[in-house]
Parts: C-alpha cells; structure tokens; sequence
DNA sequence: GGAAGCTTTGCACACGTGTGCAAAGCTTGC
DNA sequence: GCAAGCTTTGCACACGTGTGCAAAGCTTCC
C-alpha cells in the first residue's frame, strides 16, 4: 500500500511537467520496459498476450496516445496531405474539400489545410510551411505554384498534384477537367438550340480554367461564323453574374450564353430575369461544374458537370502511386465531362 | 577540387537514404556546427552575422526546411488545430471552415481538418487521432464528443472548442449563436406579419441547435394561442425543404413558415412555389443562419443572421485564452443574432 | 597588454518514439 | 533432463531538432 502510494506520486510528478502521457509512463505503471509499450502499440511486433494486456489497461488507466510527430520522425514522413485552397465557401470549392478530406481520411491520411485567400504573392510560402510537416502529397486546388517550389517537393519525394491547373513543365502530376470538351459541348448545345447571337461570362480571374473554357468557347463559336460577346471581369461570383447580364444584355440582343462556372450562370440568370428576359424562351443559358444550387427549382441550369468522385479518384490514385526512386511516373489526366440538360436551354431546333 | 567532389559526393549519398535535407547537411556545407544551424533558424538565438550568412546560404542551395515534426517534439505540442467538422459542403458549414482556416493561419496555426461524415460511432475516434498528433486545440462544428474524451484532452491541455452545440457538463469551451433568441425574432415578426397559421420546419437530424431552434419557436407561439404545425423529418438539405412544403402545405393552410436553416428555408420556398403559392402574399417564410443563397434574387430570404465573423472571432479567443495550470477558465459565449428583413414575409400588419 | 564584460560556439543532453540485435526465456521433441 | 529452435525482451542507438552551459572568442576600457 505505502509502495503504491509512492508510486501514484511519482506518477503525478511526471505528469506535471509535460502534457501528454508518454510511452514510459505507461511502461512504469505495467512493469514493463518502455520498448514492450513501443512494441504493444507497432502493428505486427512481438510481444506477449501477458505483457500486451498490462500495457493495453495501462495505457488506458493513463490515456495514453501515441506521439505520432514522434513516429513521424523515425519515418521522415507523417502521413500529413497538404491541400491548398482559396475560396473555401464556393459550392464547387466546398464540394472539393468535403470529398477529398473524406477520402484521405478513409485511406489513414490526415489533411493539412492551407487557406489560400491572402496568398497574394502567390502561394509558394504555403508550400514550403507545408514542407516543414513533412507531408507526403500536396495537393494544389487554386493557386499556380512555380517550377522551382515544385522541384524543391520532388527532390524531398513529396508529390505535388495540381487539380484544374497546368503544369508548365514541372514535375507536378495534373488532374483537369476536360474544359475544352465542355466548352465545346456548350458551343454545340447552344447551336443546336438555334442560337445566333451568342455571348460568353468569364470574370476578372485569371484562373486557368475559366480563362481556358471561355477561349474553347469563343473559338467553337466562331468556327460557326459567329462572334461572341465577352464578359470576363470581376471576381468569380454570383454577384458578378447579375452584374455581366445587366452589361451584356444592355447592349446586345443575346439569346444564347456560356457562362464558364455555374455560380456566374446562375447570377446571370436571376440577373436577366430581372430585365424582363424569359429563360429559355428569349435566352438559353449554361453553366459549368454542376453544383447543387444549379438543381435548385428556382434556377434547374443546364450546365456540363465535372464528377468530383471522378476527381477525388484520381487526386488519390497520384497520391498513392509509388515514386521509384527519383524517377517520378507522372499523372497527366485529362476527366471527362458531360451535358446535364435542365431547364434552361431552348429544345433543338 | 578533389576535397570538394568528394564532399559533394557525400551529400548525395545522404540525401539517398533520407528525403529531407537535415541541419547536418547544411552545417556540413557551412562549415559549422549543427547547433550553429538551429541558432540560424530559432529566432532571437545567438548567430553571428557572417555564420548566419553561410548557413542560409547552404540552406538555399540544399532546399532546407525546418522539421516541424521535431521541433514540436521539443515542446510537446504542435501548433496544429484539429477542426473536425461534416457536411462541409452545405453553405454554412463551407463557410465557417473557410473562415476559421484562414483566421488559423493568420495566427501562425495549423488547420488539421478531419471531416465527420462517416463517424457513425461518434467523433471519439476522429478526436483520439487528433490527440495523437500533440494538437493544441480541438474545434468541433460538427458531432457532440462525450465528457469522457474532452476529460482526456483537458487532462493533456487540449482545448476543445464546441461551436453551435452544448457541453453537457464537460470542460470544453462552447461558443453558440443565440438560437432561443432567433427563435423568439422570427416567431415576433411573423406574428407581426398577421400569420396566425404557422408552421415550422426542421429536420430528422438531432443537432442541438436545430432542435432548440424549433422547440423555442413552437413555444413562442405557443404563447400567443397558436399551435404550431411541426416538420421534423429527413436530413438538413434543400431536398427535406421541398419535401416540408409538399407535406405541411397540402395538409395545412399556413400563413407563416419559420424553418430552422436558410438551406430548409430555400427548399421550402421553391417547394411552395410549384404549389403555386405566392410568397410573401400567401405565405411569408423565415429562415436561419443567413448563407449567401439567401440574398439572391430569386429567394430574397428574410432570415436570422449568425454573425460568422463574431464566431470565428470567438474561436480564436478561445484557443488563445491561456491555461493557468489545471484550473482551466472555460468560454461560455452566447453570440447575438439579427433580422435581416428581405422579401419572403409580408409587411407588418 | 591585460582585465572585465559581453557574445558566440559546440558539446551533450533532452524530447518520444521504433528497431536491430544479443541475451533471456519458453516450447517442443527425443 | 537436455538440446534445438522459436519467441520475447530490454538495451542502446537512431530519427532531427532546441537548449543549458562551459569554453572559446571578441570587444572595450584602463
């Protein structure tokens, strides 16, 4: 009882000094070395079912976690996946970050959050904090960074996979949408429709993907002898879709257009209501991504969607596909896209 | 020139068997100590001029990072910050996530993001691994952790940070918009709108802000004589919103809808609408929470705005308020809430 | 030039874990 | 009971950093 006593004590010294419960804490209480408790918890160690018992209640009586920065050490690398994000509260963005955050968690990787919004030299800071976790992937979804960080992540064998974004001859793999396939299915869906007078919304953003989407556009469009009306200025927002209907449609007589994202569509489409424009009757419209509000009733956009379980997929399979050595087997996938039709374009004619 | 082929040659043979440039390897370049080299890198350690010089010098032409993971071995504790959260893409919640991950990073934080959508055992397990990477804090926006697990954390000096959702006795900081509050504003103006055949909607999900939002609204309007019409089923999206509509407005002759979030309230409004119901004439509806949807043209929903900016405010507080030993001074914030009047409920009467 | 005071430096240890390996212990078969 | 073979164990080292402290070095003043 006096021993015990004694030891209960010594027990809360050590606690006092430092926060978590450690390893030889555990081992203390079970009457084990440290290395049992080390070995109790490494999935196909040795140890006895007598030895792993006592550890087991002690580590429970203590609450005893590993320290997986500890762990992390050893490996040179933490199970960390960095990912790289502005914009968080977009639909298409939000949708992003809950399916890819959910999936690395299923695969036992924990997702470093870096919030891009106030990267306004670019985010190579983020990268390199990021580095200093010795994460195991980046994974880049707004943002372009520069060769130079992109090789810096090589040569420390952490991938770096850019998603919607271009490469520009670094060593990063890229998963992108097929932009110029969907801006092609929209020019067709827009003819099709017996569309003659033709405009595109972009915004100010020189996103690759939007700036790539409404090029595509405007080049189908012309391909059929006719010139689009451009709008691509102001941020990426529904607001900017109100305000590119209340330009375009002032100044011309529009009865078909692309919106490169399905928030700019759907501003455009409340935008054109407003000004007395009967949708698809006067005017047909499409979107781009298909997020959720698109199916809303009040909206029911006919947009081309990128499946996100299709992105997700891939971001996965780059980051799990093994580097040998330092010759690195890109990913260069281009996903399809498809038309969903809804409400908002005229029937063929 | 042979001295120093060979010394590069012993770099790249370091390099092979490790990912990451160590300290050794730049003091080996340098020409200094190790020690020397983590002066360079702790700030307001002792370095001269001309020894800083040559080590950042080295860690440039190596692509050194400092390891966090290490560093954080030292002080037991990360600077990271488990956020754990689900249905990060519904407009409230994206929203909330973008701005506490930015504020995080702003303060020299990390965001460690677990996303709840699959616990179905409760978040335990999600928070066990968080304990596992020395976090600093824990903010949970989504799930009710029991006191067992937030005990644990507080007994390893983890704050836990209940945003939106109650205690129930443990030591954990709760920060909730004042939900009893909007629910008494909305039930104000909607009898000031001359509704006298209310209904409200919630969900199946047993969220406690939810559930306290239409418990205080049936009472509110309770105590002016009226019975509420109840919709508590299905899960918290746009979808159950229409499905609410199709349900309380084909057995009920309603004049007023309070619906406990603005993604409920904006399902509810189409649904009405293909009843051909005129919103505000026939019916006035109300929301809560205030998402961007809400302010487009074609809702306009009049609503109960939560002020994101005061939670994530709060959050931070939070994290930051210091620990005097184990006597640990909890947060118990009640945010206030406001009307924001739009179009969806008629004037007063 | 020497003494005093200040700055800088490298050594050796800490932090908490996993693991190679020799030693100890256990089990099985004769 | 002993030998052979297998399992388990604890020691000591590794991983990459920060830091206390004694020693070395530098600067200033008389």
């Amino acid at each position: 009882m006096v021993a015990s006593s004694d030891h209960e004590d010594h027990l809360k010294r050590d606690r006092a000094t430092r926060n978590f419960v450690t390893a030889e804490d555990v081992a203390r209480l079970a009457g084990v070395s440290r290395s049992a408790v080390s070995r109790t918890f490494t999935p196909g160690a040795s140890v006895s079912a007598d030895v792993r018992h006592r550890v087991q209640e002690a580590a429970k009586t203590l609450g005893y976690r590993v320290n997986r920065l500890a762990r992390s050490l050893i490996s040179d690398q933490s199970n960390l996946v960095g990912v790289v994000g502005a914009n968080l509260s977009l639909p298409f963005m939000a949708r992003q970050l809950d399916e890819l955050s959910l999936a690395l968690l299923n695969r036992g990787m924990q997702c470093l959050l870096l919030n891009a919004a106030e990267a306004e030299q670019g985010i190579t800071p983020l990268i390199e904090l990021i580095l200093e976790f010795r994460v195991r992937a980046i994974v880049v979804m707004s943002g372009s960074p520069p060769s130079a960080i992109i090789d810096e992540c090589v040569a420390n064998s952490v991938r770096v996979i850019l998603v919607n974004r271009q490469a520009d001859d670094a060593e990063a793999d890229t998963i992108i949408s097929d932009d110029l396939g969907g801006a092609r299915v929209a020019a067709e869906r827009l003819l099709r429709a017996g569309c003659r007078r033709i405009g595109v919304v972009g915004s100010g953003a020189r996103t690759p993907t939007q700036v790539r989407r409404r090029l595509a556009f405007v080049e189908h469009i012309e391909e059929a002898g006719i010139k689009s009306a451009v709008w691509a200025s102001g941020e990426t927002t529904y607001e900017t879709g109100i305000e590119a209907a209340k330009g375009l449609l002032t100044s011309h007589e529009l009865d078909g257009v692309f919106c490169v994202t399905d928030l700019l569509a759907l501003g455009f489409l409340d935008g054109a209501r407003e000004m007395g424009r009967r949708v698809p009757e006067d005017l047909s419209v499409i979107g781009f991504d298909d997020i959720p509000q698109s199916a809303w009733a009040s909206y029911r956009l006919t947009t081309v969607r990128q499946s996100m379980s299709d992105l997700t997929g891939s971001v996965l399979a780059a980051i799990e596909r093994e580097m040998h050595g330092k010759e690195t087997k890109l990913v260069h996938e281009v996903l399809p896209v498809e038309l969903v039709e809804r409400a908002t374009v005229r029937p063929m004619s």
